[in-house]
DNA sequence: GAGTTGATCACT
DNA sequence: GTGATCAACTCT
């Protein structure tokens, strides 16, 4: 398949902006041999230092989110709960270590490989049970902590323009609320830095 | 409500 | 170096 990337200068900016934009675009892969992916419906925004949510809070800096103060456009994956991964592209201007998860997708191509990535034996009836949820997407894209650091703008790993994503976020819309799951992090998990593609189904409980 | 394991941190 | 704690989740 042949896949023309997106631009680095995408990442490089605020990282909600980013967070928003990336609503409605592609999310690809040919880590599994065989191209798959969708279109992205969720997306959470970690914006750095300062945002006590995040695992860059404090500027902690260590093995784990080294990549988050590299460049940007980098996959940051890291594993949750001993066994499931989340993926994250490392956004924002200059260096600060800030990053996008990508919390579903709107599956479109590659059904077979997804389901037989995520343990199944034939395409689901309820396509949500292959990539709503980051650790569900992940697994369905065939990504693990092999992935961490791998380069979006190059590697077998992509982002780019879906003009019927596109055509999706302009007709629907796109909605801010609360970040999941990140209780422990007081005010800062009121932000409305979760952002979706308004009713879709594939969005996450 | 349980599962599962590596990263992180507060200690020696 | 060692041990305790717990997590940006999923499935039953």
């Amino acid at each position: 398949m042949s896949v023309a990337r997106i631009r680095r200068s995408f990442f490089e900016r605020a990282p909600l902006e980013v967070g928003k934009a990336l609503i409605g675009m592609e999310l690809g892969s040919d880590l599994s041999n065989s191209a798959c992916g969708g279109l992205i419906v969720e997306t959470e925004v970690y914006v750095g230092p300062e945002d006590r949510a995040s695992h860059a809070w404090n500027a902690r800096r260590t093995a784990r989110t080294e990549v988050l103060f590299g460049p940007r456009g980098y996959a940051y994956v890291f594993q949750i709960y001993g066994m499931h991964y989340c993926f994250n592209i490392v956004v924002g201007a200059g260096r600060v270590p800030a990053a996008v998860l990508i919390r579903a997708l709107r599956p479109t191509f590659g059904l077979e490989i997804m389901a037989k990535n995520r343990g199944l034996s034939s395409v689901p009836a309820n396509l949500r049970q292959l990539t709503s949820g980051p650790g569900r997407l992940a697994q369905a894209l065939g990504i693990d902590r092999q992935a961490n650091g791998l380069d979006l703008c190059q590697a077998p790993l992509w982002v780019r323009r879906s003009p019927v994503g596109r055509r999706l976020a302009a007709v629907h819309g796109i909605r801010a609320g609360a970040r999941i799951n990140v209780d422990y992090a007081g005010d800062w998990a009121r932000r409305n830095w979760r952002f979706t593609l308004s009713e879709d189904r594939f969005v996450s409980v």
